[in-house]
DNA sequence: TCAGAATACGAATAATCATTCGCATTCGCT
DNA sequence: AGCGAATGCGAATGATTATTCGTATTCTGA
């Protein structure tokens, strides 16, 4: 049929015996195998049932469409690179800038580890997109990001930290989202990555001193 | 029908007489209407013939699918951003990073300019993004970006000016494109860009520096 | 004015897919 | 063993859509 243009996207039904539990997770793990071998667009409901040893008919039971099976990918992949950010960003043992360089390195790496995943999900967000659950979802990384920059940017006011913030968290993800578009050696994506804690660094450390703009 | 899955994208024929220059101009016209009012999602063949007045089959004279449309449609806006990029980048009367931080303000305020069809177009590159003819457009602004490059950091080696000019290109390029996503007035634009020109500027003047890594 | 080429038309074709629903099977429990 | 609930099934349904092709219209040059 048709897409479903509006829809929840929470889970029709909770599993509640051992056998729905299971197939909920054969669900996911075949759904991210479709997605990496067949791409976004060649992502149906069909498919993920049948590589899952399913029935469609199952899979309507624990999902109320087919972008809640994607959300909940990306959802998951969310909650993952969070947790990742959170742990570097706030040992406090180190210096900052040199956990915002290991912050870089660690995600740049995971992205290229999991790029076919990422590209088909990135290839189907109009689908799941404008759910209202993807919003509260990014809100947790940006007060890491922060709470770190008024740590490193001690002088400057509230609204610069929120700018900086945002523009490293949305240069990290971005730029980071393109570059594992293609696959990259390891030595490329670690010289890859000290370019762009390069980058931030120098922005960060120079942002503290008094402005200078129109430099050349 | 199916979605096509690899077909050519060229024009299938090239109009001769005034009439049909009319029709391609009309469906070009239809198809960024229908982009930006009904999404990625919804645009189909039929929809932008109807929108330009024209029958689905007078599209297929001059476009062999629906890829074609949206092709040349990214294809024109490349173009104009690759003018834009050598238009400022080129003018050697103004000092280096004057010249970046005037390009980065334009290309910000150009792509919110546009938001509305950039956003489908993105959702819809899925659809075109594996034509050959797609990579060959990207070339020339590369080339503008690492002769750039050259001249601002003389002490660096090929491989720097490489991977600072594709750093930066990709920046600008992903970054513009994500802040475009959500509405801004034109002082955000303006301190967003800022913001950016700083991060680039004081990376490159950082650059030449001896390194420091690790600072903190 | 007329022939032939170029254009335009749009109903028909052939796929693909999301989702439903009536029925079959299995589970948990007594 | 046996009952009701939970789970699982998958053919059928109803839409949507890309693309084609036979036919009709318009143009151009002589």
């Amino acid at each position: 049929m048709a897409p479903a243009r509006k829809a929840p996207i929470s889970p029709r039904k909770l599993p509640q015996q051992a056998r729905s539990a299971d197939l909920v997770a054969a669900i996911l793990q075949a759904a991210v195998q479709v997605l990496t071998k067949e791409g976004a667009q060649r992502f149906t409901t069909a498919r993920v049932a049948e590589k899952a040893g399913v029935s469609v008919g199952s899979l309507y039971q624990y999902f109320p469409n087919k972008a809640a099976i994607l959300f909940r990918l990306q959802s998951d992949e969310w909650q993952q690179t969070t947790e990742l950010l959170h742990g570097i960003l706030e040992d406090t043992r180190r210096p900052p800038l040199t956990r915002l360089r290991a912050l870089v390195h660690a995600f740049l790496q995971s992205e290229c580890d999991e790029a076919a995943v990422r590209g088909a999900l990135d290839d189907a967000a109009p689908l799941y997109r404008d759910a209202p659950e993807a919003r509260r979802a990014k809100t947790s990384g940006r007060r890491a990001m922060l709470a770190f920059m008024r740590e490193v940017l001690p002088g400057a006011g509230e609204a610069e930290h929120a700018r900086a913030a945002d523009l490293i968290k949305t240069t990290l993800s971005q730029v980071g989202k393109h570059f594992s578009e293609t696959p990259r050696s390891r030595a490329e994506i670690s010289a890859y990555a000290d370019a762009m804690a390069d980058m931030f660094c120098a922005y960060l450390s120079t942002a503290n001193k008094p402005h200078r703009r129109k430099a050349g």
